[in-house]
DNA sequence: CTGAAAGCGCTTACAG
DNA sequence: CTGAAAGCGCTTACAG
């Protein structure tokens, strides 16, 4: 392995200092523009890269941004937040910063141990994507560089965040429902399991609210226990006309149980997703759905850990980025005649 | 934001010189066991983080490894790849590196663009996931770092690749089906498209070949264009008892396919896929596949980089990581009647 | 326009 | 066992 080569090398071969060198290289003034061109023809010449490190030692930033992902989020069939990490990764490269991806152990979690890239000053800013239990957010809100959430929010009023906006998602998609004619709509979520969940399901009380339509509590459908797992949806005894689920992958598993019952999604009961993952395209019929800006809500996650970093008590607060409906064949008009068998 | 404590700071705290400090903290030979214990104290008790970056540029190592992946291979359905990183992270966390991912863009892939990261140095090796053309892999293997490729190897002698074993993985589902009875097996996949479609066809063949089963060019059925884009597949006149598919998605798009045409999977046709993701056991039937150890791997992908670390001109090669059937209920002994309508 | 000096926070010889 | 000196490769502030 060849050692490399400073700016001092380069500054030797043409007999000049290496802070004229550093100068040309970083079109900064004070260097004639002949030598300026001259200095980049033989970094270029002799295979000059760029010395981060010694960079960063020098105006104590790294330039690297922490990504901490809780370890439960990041199972084979939760490619949400892998995706969610690879828009970050480009917005942060186009800033000039790289993402580290830290996979937060349940452990660690639990004993509030902060990630090793902070505690050795691997990184100057850290965005935790996906929720933490409340402990763990404050003390990693304590620290002492910019830290931004993604994807919830809780009651820490300080703290800034980026989610999508699930409650007019889900509002939106309810309204669609009604303005089809449907007037029978249940609502399948574990309320207490995460904000997102809760925030999908005020949406659509909202929209029932708003068409006077009365909320029945036997519409309300859980879909995993505490932990996030999930578990076989009771239905009610009388069938809704229309399923707003919390997620595709749960439409997706309620559509299936209602196929086994034999009952014809659309044609008999209408369902309808949120996030348009996987789980909307695969299997029949695709389903209607609210599609998340990853792209957004990565870009404006970095762009809010830039700006700390230039001024470190800025606040943002909650940041909503609006996803949009994506019409697919779940849905159609409810049969007017009574569908129970 | 508090300026930071460093080990300067320690060692004048407590009367004694840097020096000391830094051996203390390194559990290195030269302090008395007293002083050592009494610096860690006062370490934690200032918040003493320790800083990467002073020794990165002391020793000229950023313990940053880049992992490339070609941005072809980064789509919502594609997930395979994000979950490969997901792992990588973790195994290179267990050994002190901090991985960076680069979405290698179609266009500098062309024009041979070496990633920033590598430019900038900084990052000590680099880790390319998944298949690029020929020139640049050329390219990247001049780069004065270590280099290892996961997930496909070509005809270059000299590369360290870390794959599945596609070839056995094959051959061993095919087996499986010869030994439930089936004579007829088609292949699908584009034999042109990448080198995992291609080992997993021959695997396929070999198996037949050591079965005296005849190979009929009517059963191998393409899938993909050379872009990678999902063509229909074409059946041939008279359907097989059993389709080998080169992995889960076209697998199950086979399964739909055969559906709409009257055919029930397993009970008339058998079908296998590979990779075992989330197109397994999303719809009906699960799929029988081949799961591949992507742990395993990663955990490979990254010893050798840290070995080529250490000794830059050591060698690998190509090694193969065996992953293991799954099985589900697609597939079923063939009906001895005749199937064709 | 050009460059000598100092320093970022560590660690590696080496001297006592 | 303890520490003064030098250096990793840059950049900043200042002098000429």
């Amino acid at each position: 392995m060849k050692s490399n080569i400073t700016m001092r090398d380069i500054a030797e071969k043409l007999g000049v200092s290496s802070v004229t060198v550093s100068k040309a290289l970083n079109d900064k003034e004070g260097v004639s523009a002949d030598l300026k061109l001259k200095i980049k023809k033989v970094a270029e010449e002799m295979g000059y890269r760029f010395n981060t490190v010694a960079r960063a030692m020098k105006d104590g930033r790294s330039h690297n941004i922490g990504i901490i992902i809780p370890e439960r989020f990041t199972g084979m069939t939760q490619s949400f937040y892998l995706n969610v990490y690879q828009s970050l990764s480009k917005s942060l490269e186009q800033k000039g910063y790289y993402g580290i991806l830290h996979i937060l152990s349940l452990n660690d979690e639990k004993s509030l141990v902060p990630p090793r890239i902070y505690l050795e000053q691997k990184v100057d800013g850290l965005i935790v994507l996906g929720q933490t239990n409340k402990a763990y957010i404050e003390m990693i809100q304590s620290v002492n560089i910019p830290v931004v959430f993604m994807d919830f929010y809780d009651e820490h009023t300080d703290m800034d965040s980026v989610t999508t906006d699930n409650f007019y998602g889900a509002y939106d998609l309810t309204n669609y429902l009604i303005s089809k004619g449907h007037k029978e709509i249940a609502y399948v979520g574990n309320l207490y399991a995460t904000s997102s969940i809760q925030d999908r399901f005020l949406g659509y009380y909202k929209s029932l609210l708003e068409h006077g339509l009365k909320r029945n509590d036997n519409y309300i459908l859980n879909d995993r226990d505490e932990e996030g797992k999930y578990v076989d949806i009771e239905l009610p005894d009388v069938i809704p006309s229309a399923f707003v689920c919390n997620c595709d992958q749960v439409a997706r598993l309620l559509i299936n149980k209602l196929i086994e019952l034999g009952y014809q999604v659309p044609e008999d009961v209408s369902v309808v997703g949120f996030d348009n993952d996987v789980y909307a395209t695969i299997g029949v019929p695709g389903l209607t759905t609210v599609a998340v800006d990853v792209e957004e809500m990565a870009s404006i996650a970095v762009r809010f850990i830039d700006e700390k970093m230039k001024d470190f008590s800025k606040k943002f607060g909650r940041v909503q980025v609006k996803g949009r409906i994506i019409y697919r064949d779940s849905v159609s008009s409810p049969l007017t005649v009574s569908k129970k068998t």
